[in-house]
DNA sequence: TAGGCCATCTGGTCCT
DNA sequence: AGGACCAGATGGCCTA
C-alpha cells in the first residue's frame, strides 16, 4: 500500500517540515536551500489545513475522545467503551495477562497437535495463526489506544508546524487562515520568489512578486494574495494572461504556470470563518465589477502579522470600503518584511516598487514591531540578508 | 443539500 | 515489538 521507496523521501520532508516550523530558530540559510528551491517545481503535496484552533486538547479532552470511542471528529463511530484509566490498568496487568495467554496458548497447541496426531486434520505449518483471545484482543485495543494517541499528537505537532508556517508566509491571519494547502502552495512559492531575488540581485517588479507568489495558487487565495499587496488581481491576472505566461519586468525568470488552482467554491474564501467575518467578495478575479480602481477588502486582523510580503518591507494597506456592514471595521490584513518593516533603514531607503505603483515608504501604524511578534526570526541569516539586500 | 475542509480512527508498511 | 508515517474511511462543521 503506502510506504516503500517512494514513501521515504517524503516522510523526510514532512519531519523536515515539522521540525523547521515547530522551532522557527531552525529556519535555513536561504542560500543552503535555494538549490532545492530551484527544483520544486514538483507538484504541490496533499495537505488539509485545520481550521479549528489546531486541535489543542488537553489530556483530558484527547482521553474523553477515546473514551467516547469514536474521536472528537469523527473516526467513524468506531465505538469502544473504555477509558484510558482502564487502559493503564491494562499495561500494569500486562505480565499477568501474558502469562495467562501463554497458558492458553499452550493448551491451543496441545489440542492441535493432539488432533494432528489423531489424523483430524493436517499439522498446522507456518506461523500459527494465533486466536483472539480476549487477554489478546485486550492488549490490542490498548496497543491501538496509545496508537491513536500518538497520531493525534503527530498530526497536532503537524498542524502546529503548519501554524508556524502560515505565520512567516504572506497573508497570515489568526482568523482567517488558509487552508493547509494553500499555504504549503504560498510558502513554496514564497521561498522561491524570496530565492529569486537573492539569486537576481533585483528589486523585483512588485506585480512579478505577486504573481510569483500566486503560482498555482486558487482563485481565491490568488486574490487574497493580491488584496494584501493592494493590487487588482485583474491587472496582474490580466497582464498574466497577456504576456502568455510570462512575467514582465526585473523578473524575467519568473515564469507563470498557465493555470491557477480551480476554485471549488466559487466566490467563496478558503476559509469559512473568512466569510462569515463579512469579508466581501473580492476574491472575485474580475474585482472591482467593471474594473474599476484597485480595490480589495481585507478580512480583520486580529492576530500577529505575517512577515514578509510586501518587498519593500514598508507597505501601508488602507482599508478600503467594500459596502458590506462591517465595511467601517477596521480590517487590517497586513503583509510586510518584519526585519525590514521594523528595521532602522535610513529615509529614502524604502524599496520603490515597480509596475504596481505602489512605493514604499508608508509604514502601516497597525503594524507592531516586527520584534513583537515574531522575535525568533530577528536574526535569521534570511532576514539579515534580505535586510541588507534591500538597504544597500 | 452539496461540497470543501477538517479531526480522528484505523490498518498497513517500513524502520529501528 | 513498537513507533512513525501514510492513506482510506467516516462524520462533523460550515457556507452557498
Amino acid at each position: 500500500m503506502t510506504g516503500g521507496a517512494g514513501s521515504e523521501s517524503r516522510c523526510r520532508s514532512v519531519a523536515m517540515l515539522t521540525r523547521l516550523f515547530s522551532e522557527p530558530s531552525l529556519l535555513p540559510d536561504v542560500h543552503k536551500y535555494s538549490a532545492w528551491v530551484d527544483d520544486s517545481g514538483s507538484e504541490d503535496s496533499k495537505t488539509k489545513e485545520d481550521e479549528h484552533d489546531p486541535c489543542r486538547l488537553g489530556l483530558d479532552e484527547i482521553e474523553d475522545a477515546d473514551l467516547r470511542g469514536g474521536g472528537g471528529g469523527g473516526g467513524g463511530g468506531r465505538g469502544r467503551a473504555h477509558s484510558d484509566t482502564a487502559a493503564e490498568d491494562d499495561d500494569e496487568d500486562e505480565a499477568e495477562e501474558e502469562e495467562e495467554e501463554e497458558e492458553e496458548e499452550d493448551e491451543e497447541d496441545a489440542a492441535d497437535n493432539a488432533a494432528a496426531v489423531g489424523g483430524d486434520r493436517p499439522k498446522k505449518r507456518g506461523p500459527k495463526k494465533r486466536e483472539m483471545t480476549q487477554a489478546r484482543a485486550e492488549r490490542s485495543r490498548v496497543r491501538r489506544q496509545k496508537a491513536n494517541a500518538r497520531e493525534r499528537t503527530r498530526m497536532h505537532d503537524l498542524n502546529s508546524a503548519l501554524d508556524n508556517l502560515r505565520k512567516v508566509v504572506p497573508c497570515y491571519s489568526k482568523t482567517q487562515k488558509l487552508s493547509k494547502i494553500e499555504t504549503l502552495r504560498l510558502a513554496k512559492n514564497y521561498i522561491w520568489a524570496l530565492s529569486e531575488i537573492l539569486r537576481n540581485g533585483k528589486r523585483p517588479d512588485v506585480v512579478s512578486y505577486v504573481q510569483t507568489l500566486c503560482r498555482g495558487l486558487s482563485q481565491p487565495t490568488t486574490n487574497l494574495v493580491a488584496g494584501c499587496l493592494q493590487l487588482s488581481s485583474r491587472s496582474f491576472l490580466g497582464e498574466q494572461c497577456q504576456e502568455g505566461g510570462r512575467f514582465h519586468g526585473a523578473s524575467p525568470s519568473f515564469s507563470v504556470h498557465p493555470y491557477s488552482y480551480p476554485c471549488s467554491r466559487p466566490h467563496s474564501h478558503p476559509h469559512p470563518h473568512l466569510r462569515s467575518h463579512g469579508y466581501c467578495p473580492a476574491y472575485d478575479a474580475t474585482y472591482p465589477p467593471g474594473g474599476g480602481s484597485p480595490e480589495y477588502n481585507s478580512p480583520e486582523y486580529e492576530g500577529t502579522l505575517s512577515p514578509p510580503v510586501g518587498i519593500n518591507g514598508n507597505f501601508s494597506l488602507k482599508q478600503q470600503d467594500c459596502g458590506s456592514p462591517d465595511a467601517d471595521r477596521s480590517y487590517h490584513y497586513s503583509m510586510h518584511y518584519p526585519a525590514l518593516a521594523g528595521s532602522r533603514a535610513p529615509p529614502g531607503h524604502s524599496l520603490v516598487l515597480g509596475a504596481s505603483g505602489l512605493r514604499g515608504g508608508g509604514h502601516s501604524e497597525n503594524v507592531p514591531p516586527y520584534h513583537d511578534m515574531h522575535a525568533h526570526h530577528d536574526r535569521t541569516p534570511v532576514y539579515e540578508e534580505l535586510n541588507a539586500f534591500f538597504h544597500n
